[in-house]
RNA sequence: GGCGCCAUAGCCAAGUGGUAAGGCAGAGGUCUGCAAAACCUUUAUCCCCGGUUCAAGUCCGGGUGGCGCCUCCA
C-alpha cells in the first residue's frame, strides 16, 4: 500500500514496523461540544484506513484520545455551573453516539488525559532533565531552539516560523515560538494536579506524545489528524517525543483536507460548522460517512444540502442493488445461465480494482468507482431475473467491498431489506412474521389478478404511509423496509 | 513576508505521458396495469500562454483565479 506522507510530501510504499500490529495514533476529540463534520472526517477517514489494513489480513492496534481537560473545556464548565469533568464525560458520551451513527469502530484504547497525568509529568520530568524543557513561575516550557529538526513536518524553518508568529511573546517564554508542557494553575478552584512545578494541568501537546508512548510505543507507524494539527500541534508531539525518546516518533503522517462551507474553512471559531448530531436529523449516518468518502480524503470537501442529497441519490443505488440481490436469493432461478457463468468467472475484476485503489493512499473516490461498476454489471446480468447462485455470489462481493467502508453493514443504521414471499401467496413469508402485512400483501396480489387496480394501489399507499415500499418483480413481491 | 494545496461536463469527482472512470441531476427510450427499481441512448476545445516529447489533463516554466497553515481548531 501507498500513503502519503506529510513528512517528506510524498507517496511512499507504507512499511509497518511489525506487519502483525500496526501501530496508528490519531488524535480526538476535545470533548466540550458535538463534533461537527469538520472534526467527523478523520474520525471516518482513518476508521476506513483501519478498516481496509485489517481487511487485507493486518492486525492494527487504534488509539484515539479524548482531550478531557482544556481551556474549552473549563470555559464551558464554568458557563454551565457544573465541573469540567462533567462536561467531559457527557461529550465523550455525546461522542459515542455520533461515531456509531457514522459506523465509526471503538478504538482499541480511547485514552483520556485525565487518567494519564503521572504519565505526561513525568514525560515532562524528563525533557527539563534533559535540558530541553524549562520552567517558569510553575509553568514548563519547551524549548524549540533546543530540538535542531524543529519545523521537519510542516516544511518550514524556525527563523521563517518566528517572523510570522502572530502571537504576542509571554514574557515568560524564552522564545516566542516556546509552547507549554505544564501549565499552572491561576485560581484555587481551576482543576489540577500536583507536579514537581506546583499544582497544574498538561499543555495540549504534552497529551499526545505521552499517550502514543504508553499504548505504542516510542515509535508508531502512523500518526493521523486534521491539515489544521500539522502545525503547531503535531510539530510539537515530534519535538516532545524525539527529544526524549532519541528515536523518530512516527513513520508516516497522514492528513486529512478540509470541510468547507462555501469553500471556506468550516470551523468552531468561525462559526460556520455543522454538528454531525443536527446533521443526523436530515441525512441517517451512512449518507454522512458515504459522502465524506466520495472525495480524496486529503482534498477538500464542501458541504451543502444538494451535495448531501446528491450523496443519498448515489448510496440509494447501493442499496437499491443489495436489496434486489437479496430478493434473488430467495426468490431467483435454481439453474446458473451461461450469461451468469460468464459474468462470474470475471466478477473478481472489481475487487481487484477496489484493492488497487485503496492501496493508492486511501483513495476511496476511486474504490466506490469499482463498487458501482461492480453493480452495473450485476444489474445488467441480473436484468429480468438471475439464478439464485449468481445472485448471492455477487451479493457476497458487493457486501465485501462496501463494507470495507463502513457501508451496509448489517449493523448500519440505514436499516436493510426485509423480504417477503411470492406474489401468488404460495411462497413462505421467509423471516418475515408480520402476518397482517402478509394478509395485505396476499390480497393485493389477488387483486391485481383481478385487474382490480384500484385496490391494488390502495393497499400499496397504505403500507407506503407505514414506510413499506412494495415492488413488483418478475420474480414476485420484493418489499423494502424504510 | 515564509511554507503549501487546488483548478476535469449543469453539479460532485477519479485519473499511473498513449487520444477522458464513476456518481448525481437533465433529455429521450425499453420494461411495468400504473409505479418503483433496473436497462439502453445522450452530454468535456481537462483555467490561460509557452516549453519538453512521436504523444501532455498528466512533466517543466510563466500567468490568472480560489483556498489553507504560520493563532484555539479535525
Amino acid at each position: 500500500m501507498k500513503v502519503y506522507n506529510t513528512l517528506t510530501n510524498s507517496k511512499e510504499e507504507f512499511k509497518p514496523i511489525d506487519e502483525n500490529d500496526i501501530k496508528i495514533y490519531v488524535c480526538g476529540p476535545t470533548v466540550y461540544n458535538y463534533f461537527h463534520i469538520g472534526n467527523a472526517r478523520p474520525f471516518v477517514v482513518f476508521d476506513t484506513l483501519r478498516r481496509y489494513l485489517e481487511y487485507r489480513g493486518r492486525k492494527v492496534t487504534f488509539v484515539q484520545n479524548f482531550t478531557d481537560v482544556d481551556d474549552k473545556i473549563i470555559n464551558k464548565a464554568k458557563e454551565d455551573g457544573v465541573t469540567a469533568g462533567e462536561v467531559s464525560e457527557r461529550f465523550i458520551a455525546e461522542y459515542y453516539k455520533d461515531a456509531a451513527a457514522l459506523n465509526v469502530k471503538k478504538a482499541s484504547v480511547h485514552p483520556k488525559v485525565t487518567e494519564n497525568i503521572s504519565e505526561i509529568v513525568s514525560f515532562v520530568e524528563s525533557l527539563v532533565e534533559k535540558g530541553y524543557a524549562y520552567e517558569a513561575d510553575g509553568d514548563v516550557y519547551f524549548s524549540t531552539r533546543a530540538f535542531t529538526d524543529y519545523g521537519k513536518l510542516s516544511g518550514q524553518n524556525i527563523d521563517d516560523l518566528e517572523s510570522g508568529a502572530r502571537v504576542g511573546v509571554d514574557e515568560r517564554k524564552k522564545d516566542p515560538l516556546d509552547f507549554a508542557l505544564w501549565k499552572a494553575r491561576k485560581v484555587d478552584s481551576e482543576i489540577a494536579w500536583d507536579s514537581p512545578w506546583g499544582m497544574g494541568r498538561p499543555g495540549w501537546h504534552i497529551e499526545c506524545s505521552a499517550m502514543s508512548k504508553k499504548y505504542l510505543g516510542d515509535t508508531i507507524d502512523i500518526h493521523a489528524g486534521g491539515q489544521d494539527l500539522t502545525f503547531p500541534h503535531h510539530e510539537n508531539e515530534i519535538a516532545q517525543s524525539e527529544a526524549r525518546n532519541g528515536k523518530p516518533f512516527a513513520n508516516y503522517w497522514m492528513h486529512n483536507g478540509y470541510i468547507t462551507i462555501d469553500n471556506k474553512k468550516m470551523s468552531k471559531s468561525e462559526g460556520n460548522f455543522f454538528t454531525v448530531r443536527d446533521i443526523l436529523k436530515d441525512y441517517s449516518g451512512e449518507v454522512v460517512r458515504f459522502f465524506l468518502l466520495s472525495g480524496h480524503y486529503r482534498s477538500p470537501i464542501n458541504f451543502s444540502r444538494g451535495l448531501m442529497d446528491s450523496a443519498k441519490s448515489a448510496l440509494a443505488r447501493i442499496y437499491n442493488a443489495e436489496q434486489t440481490l437479496e430478493h434473488l436469493v430467495k426468490n431467483g432461478d435454481a439453474e446458473l445461465s451461461d450469461a451468469e457463468r460468464e459474468s462470474l468467472s470475471g466478477l473478481g475484476k472489481y475487487r481487484d480494482k477496489f484493492i488497487a485503489s485503496m492501496d493508492d493512499d486511501l483513495n476511496t473516490a476511486d474504490a466506490i468507482a469499482a463498487i458501482f461498476e461492480l453493480i452495473s454489471e450485476v444489474n445488467g446480468v441480473c436484468k429480468g431475473g438471475a439464478s439464485k447462485e449468481y445472485a448471492g455470489a455477487a451479493l457476497a462481493e458487493l457486501r465485501e467491498l462496501a463494507r470495507v467502508l463502513g457501508l451496509l453493514d448489517e449493523s448500519g443504521a440505514a436499516g436493510g431489506a426485509a423480504d417477503g414471499g411470492g406474489a401468488d401467496g404460495t411462497g413462505s413469508p421467509d423471516g418475515d412474521s408480520d402476518a397482517a402485512l402478509q394478509a395485505l400483501i396476499e390480497e393485493r396480489a389477488a387483486a391485481r389478478a383481478e385487474k382490480n387496480w384500484q385496490r391494488a394501489d390502495e393497499i400499496r399507499d397504505e403500507l407506503a404511509a407505514m414506510g413499506i415500499t412494495l415492488k413488483d418483480t418478475p420474480q414476485g413481491v420484493q418489499i423494502i423496509r424504510a
